[in-house]
DNA sequence: GTCTATATGACGATAGAC
DNA sequence: GTCTATCGTCATATAGAC
């Protein structure tokens, strides 16, 4: 117990490498043999391990859905992150919309055995820990909160229900996502069939919920004041 | 060979009436431990036979599954029929098209485990083969000459491409579905948070595709002819 | 068409030696 | 942390008797 021979964190790091291989190989698998035939037995062999010593870093197959559920989640909220910056600064809707709508779509049609996992549940047995569909929740709530912003600023008009907005925005890109995994899987974000119409879709959104002023509102204190200045 | 004691198509009917209560039951199975957790075995189970009998009916768990994808789809095509007919003869396009999103998505919305059949593939291994595919297809083109349909009845503006049309359009009913299936599983369509928001999409997808002219153009001859009246 | 019996194999997971 | 060995379970599918 006194003087080990090698650092504590030394090890985790070694393990915290042995389980993101692991997690990497598990994604192709998905890939090939659908997130559902995902197998315990074949990441070990890919890994060139057998397969009990996988359980050492995953205490069951569910256990590794969860943390390629959870895991999901954080990449494409990091693939977010540069968008929500941009959404809360810039004053040209049209492109941010455009923006985040392509960057959350092509994250998602360019990780497809990701994507299934987290959007539709295709795992008999396998339900989300709460631990794990907290990094669900952060993206959602970060991009509610973003549209939000945009509709405080007056980007997105006042008088529609925010919840509404954002959640016809999800039905727009989960569909253009769900069409394309499922109609056309092979196809490149790019070149894809239902890709292509996300831009025209984004800008059926935009039409719809763009605040009716062509002058978009500036950020800082403004003519018309003394209302509308009340929100932390 | 000559003078049988049942008359062959007694036989026939027997066997489908097995036939069809299999899917009955596979489909309760499905639901209850997902798509891809359908088992042979447990469907016999429930039928009061053993496995092997099965065996009799389907030629694999594929075959299996290949019936109940292509039921599926004659189902839902079963579902719009009456929809189609009022398409093609209706003069309410904002009507028509929340009756036409309405009768798919509360199909999908109601028979989730044959839309995740259908819609996703959630299975390993599994691809529906092309007699199956073919009742997919059926449903797929009834529906996009439903919409091409609207468009040269000048309902539709013209200047839109027939393509794109169809093409957004399912991209909001696969949305919905998708959200709501995924996220709301519970959920009966008339409560659903995603499929509450189907009226006010589609009516988006109007507002941006509806033609111009206020007037509907009528389905008779009218006083602007010789154009337009080459069809079949 | 139904059954029993069985081939065949994969899977998830655990025990315990090293 | 890795291994060998193994347990137990479940699955699809077939052979052949009745």
């Amino acid at each position: 117990m006194v003087a080990e021979p090698t650092f504590p964190d030394r090890r985790q790091r070694r393990r915290q490498e042995t389980i993101e291989e692991a997690l990497d190989v598990a994604v192709d698998v998905m890939a090939e043999q659908g997130v559902a035939g995902l197998s315990v037995g074949e990441v070990a062999r890919r890994m060139g391990i057998r397969p009990p010593s996988l359980y050492v870093y995953f205490a069951s197959k569910n256990a590794l859905y969860d943390a390629l559920f959870a895991r999901g989640w954080r990449l494409v909220g990091a693939a977010m992150a540069p968008v929500y910056d941009r959404l809360d600064a810039g004053d040209d809707l049209a492109a941010m919309l455009r923006e985040a709508s392509i960057a959350f779509a092509r994250w998602a049609v360019e990780h497809p055995a990701y994507s299934q996992l987290m959007f539709w549940r295709p795992v008999p047995g396998y339900t989300p820990s709460a631990e794990a569909y907290a990094d669900a929740i952060d993206v959602v709530e970060r991009s509610a909160a973003a549209l939000a912003a945009l509709q405080r600023r007056g980007l997105l008009r006042a008088d529609a229900d925010t919840d509404a907005i954002f959640r016809d925005w999800t039905v727009l890109i989960s569909g253009v996502v769900s069409q394309q995994l499922a109609n056309e899987p092979g196809a490149s974000f790019d070149e894809g069939r239902f890709t292509s119409s996300l831009p025209r879709l984004v800008d059926m959104f935009r039409t719809h919920y763009a605040a009716p002023t062509t002058q978009a509102a500036p950020t800082r204190r403004t003519p018309r004041r003394g209302r509308d200045e009340h929100q932390s």
